[in-house]
DNA sequence: CTCTTGACGCCGG
DNA sequence: TCCGGCGCCAAGA
């Protein structure tokens, strides 16, 4: 039950895919945020998907708790958050969760 | 089978 | 605020 993610991989990483493009442009979701949407798996197995099959959503929308950009990607991140004008924090290197944190609606 | 790796998250110090 | 440590869980070596 709990040794796997209660799907195939692909359907998985379909449904992950799925829910980023839905995200609205200046707003963001955490990794952690995206599985609790999808029901299963955890921040990790998202993050993972992310790293594989990303390239076709708009990944700099998913991005870690705190608001900091993805690992490894901060700079492209930080360019479309200006573009998209999501609300950032004083220091303008992490995202205002706060204010950017989309809930689905 | 065990061990390491990660686009993570949370809790101290 | 920054850092270290631990928990987490699938995938690859």
């Amino acid at each position: 039950m709990s040794d796997n993610l209660g799907m195939d991989p692909d359907d998985y990483a379909e449904a992950v895919l799925d829910t980023v493009e839905r995200i609205p442009p200046g707003k963001v979701m955490a990794y952690g945020d995206v599985a609790e949407m999808i029901g299963t798996g955890g921040p990790r197995q998202v993050g993972r998907v992310m790293s594989l099959f990303g390239g076709g959503v708009p990944w700099w929308r998913v991005l870690r708790a705190d608001g900091s950009p993805p690992s490894g990607h901060e700079i492209r991140a930080l360019e479309e958050y200006r573009v998209e004008g999501t609300p950032l924090r004083p220091d303008g290197r992490r995202v205002d969760m706060r204010r950017a944190r989309w809930d689905g609606t």
